[in-house]
DNA sequence: TTGTGTTTTATTGCCTCC
DNA sequence: GGAGGCAATAAAACACAA
């Protein structure tokens, strides 16, 4: 036997060999559903109209009847009582259901105090007609399925937990592709706008001449066709990169405040710029 | 009626606590 | 070492569709 443990439950459910049934069902009485119960569901002493089946073991016939019916009310309508009887007495010995208010009165004891104490355990058997390891192995299996019942409602919840962050986090990560797209675009007209301005450089340099005439060193902006646009400084990122194109030591454009280009080179085009292209340019941004 | 899935009752073996 | 709890499991009882 497992751990040394000797459990005598010998014909748990079945009337003792002594019992006379018209005595026991004559004075046991199954309490309606609609009865008050005890509220702590350990039955008074003595006369308490939860005293099921007095000492006695009990006897369910659910199963030897058929259906759910009581054991009293399978023996009130039963006419061949005594065949029955004999029937159950000679059978072997078999699992036996509780009867619907043993279970209902277990059931309400349970939601008191799903521990069961010593004293507590002999009181429900005394008052439930049982034997004292059947009221210790339903509260044992009660409690089993509690534990299931109550995993399966931390799953649901956690289910639930899950499902809202996975929206969520949907959420953000179309969001971050929005704001990607805004960096992206961004970046591009700054590409441009820097690729812009050094092709400007190259057709400069290209064409650039020895100065004919000394620079006014006062104002070293004032001839530079190309400076940046200070009204579009709405944004902080392209600000700081146009703060860095366009900083005066990164400036790559010749002067061209003496405009002595008549005769252009051969080998490109007209490269002399006016006024107008510097506000093309600006503008194109 | 019967096959099958589910529920309930009970057992077994292991573990912890006193 | 005994008592009691728990997990795993067996087996009877039950429900229900075909």
């Amino acid at each position: 036997m497992a751990g040394g443990r000797v459990f005598s439950c010998n014909n748990t459910n079945s009337v003792g060999g002594s019992n006379n049934l018209s005595v026991l069902l004559q004075s046991q009485r199954v309490p309606s559903s609609s009865e008050p119960m005890d509220p702590l569901f350990i039955p008074r002493p003595g006369s308490s109209p939860y005293s099921f089946f007095g000492t006695r073991s009990m006897v369910s016939f659910e199963g030897v009847h058929g259906g759910n019916r009581s054991f009293f009310r399978s023996f009130d309508e039963e006419e061949n009582g005594d065949e029955d009887l004999d029937e159950y007495f000679h059978q072997p010995e078999k699992k036996r259901r509780l009867t619907v208010d043993q279970v209902q009165f277990l059931e309400k004891s349970f939601e008191v105090e799903n521990k069961l104490e010593p004293e507590r355990k002999t009181q429900l058997a005394k008052e439930l007609g049982l034997q004292p390891r059947q009221v210790a192995i339903w509260f044992q299996n009660r409690r089993a399925r509690w534990k299931t019942k109550q995993l399966e409602k931390d799953y649901d919840t956690l289910q639930a937990s899950f499902n809202t962050l996975k929206d969520d986090y949907g959420i953000l990560l179309k969001e971050k592709d929005k704001l990607k797209q805004e960096v992206l675009q961004l970046t591009d007209k700054l590409v441009m706008k820097e690729k812009n301005n050094s092709e400007l450089s190259d057709v400069n340099t290209v064409c650039q001449e020895p100065p004919q005439k000394p620079v006014d060193s006062d104002s070293p902006h004032s001839s530079y066709p190309f400076e940046p646009d200070q009204s579009d400084t709405s944004q902080d990122e392209e600000d700081n990169l146009s703060k860095a194109l366009f900083q005066p030591s990164s400036y790559i454009f010749p002067k061209l405040e003496d405009n002595d280009y008549s005769d252009p080179p051969a080998s490109s085009c007209s490269y002399g710029f006016h006024v107008e292209d510097h506000a093309f340019w600006s503008s194109a941004y």
